[in-house]
DNA sequence: ATTATCTATAGATCTATAGATAATGC
DNA sequence: ATTATCTATAGATCTATAGATAATGC
């Protein structure tokens, strides 16, 4: 009963966060009106929330559920390329509805994950990445020049910059923009040989 | 004379900022700090930046005025490899002095060239990178699958994600994680034939 | 006299915390 | 009785602005 009330007053403020956000921007918005729209006082917003960038940290790991589940399910033997387009469709799913979430979003994850220097640091799909990763290098279907970990970053941030470029001009096709990006990763930025 | 007090503070505040972000981050420090040390009220701040971050993207400019340099002078026909060597040389000369502000940077960097949505976005060196990259896509030296614009970003953002990687664990070899940062952009991620 | 630079300060917003309320566990 | 959740509020910090000072231009 409490925990419910709790659970209920968090989801509200969150809900109630993102709406300000998209409205105002993570840095232009007030904390009160975040509080007023949930009908809180602004403190009990401090007390589910230490900063407004742990509701967007919420939104992450929220929308890395259904892509962490959809790796997850891979065969343990899948390709790079399969791999790779699982993850960049289940990041277009998420972020195609929220384009104006995505800079603030990229933001925070880079900080959070940067800061906490130690491997525990970011969420479920930057691990799940890194994983396959390294069991695709030991088969020998990946390069070793840099660490899993390191690829892993490489590729996401590529994603959320390919996704940036589409945001700010969206006469471009998002698929394509990612089928792009996963593609440069793959065979790199030389012209292919005629 | 005016004009020379002017910059004298401005110049001053600028040290200090830096300062202190190196020991209380960015977003932990105080404006009364910054000015305290450069000996100025904290409205005189205001009316030099008008954010902390901006006082970043004064270093971030004061920073490319080097590479923007080291860009230009290169010969028009320059190789793919040859540009791509010359901006993480650059870039490590920069950045292996200030790993502390590594993360604000780029985050400040992203900030500022993704909110404003036009081409005139960043700094000269995503410029230079850009026009050099269209050029060498013109001469069929460089993929066409993304804009230059992208390719720039694509390649700017891996470098600052792999000098962060290197300030999270110093004992790689700076030198040797941007060259196989550059690698991967021009080779891809797929493993070398044997 | 006008203007640029900077200070003093008012008002806005944030952060920390003492205390109220109501649910829980004994 | 104890504890978790939330409110009220004090104090810190930021942001905006009116006004002081000193350099500039006429």
């Amino acid at each position: 009963m409490r925990d419910r009330q709790r659970e209920e007053t968090r989801r509200r403020l969150y809900l109630a966060a993102l709406e300000v956000f998209r409205r105002d921007g993570v840095q232009g918005c007030r904390i009160d009106d975040i509080a007023q729209k949930a009908e809180v006082s602004r403190a009990a917003f401090y007390f589910h929330f230490p900063t407004k960038e742990h509701v967007l940290l919420d939104f992450l790991a929220e929308g890395e559920v259904p892509q962490a589940r959809a790796l997850t399910e891979l065969p343990a033997t899948a390709s790079l390329e399969a791999l790779l387009t699982t993850c960049i469709d289940e990041m277009a799913a998420v972020w195609s509805k929220e384009p104006t979430l995505l800079v603030d979003a990229m933001i925070v994850s880079i900080r959070h994950t940067a800061v906490l220097a130690d491997r525990d640091a970011g969420g479920p799909v930057r691990h799940l990445m890194a994983q396959r990763f390294k069991e695709l290098a030991a088969r020998n279907e990946l390069s070793t020049v840099l660490t899993p970990e390191v690829l892993s970053d490489f590729f996401l941030s590529n994603c959320f910059v390919a996704l940036m470029a589409w945001a700010n001009a969206p006469q471009t096709s998002l698929d394509a923009t990612l089928k792009s990006t996963m593609q440069l990763f793959l065979q790199g930025a030389r012209p292919p040989k005629k």
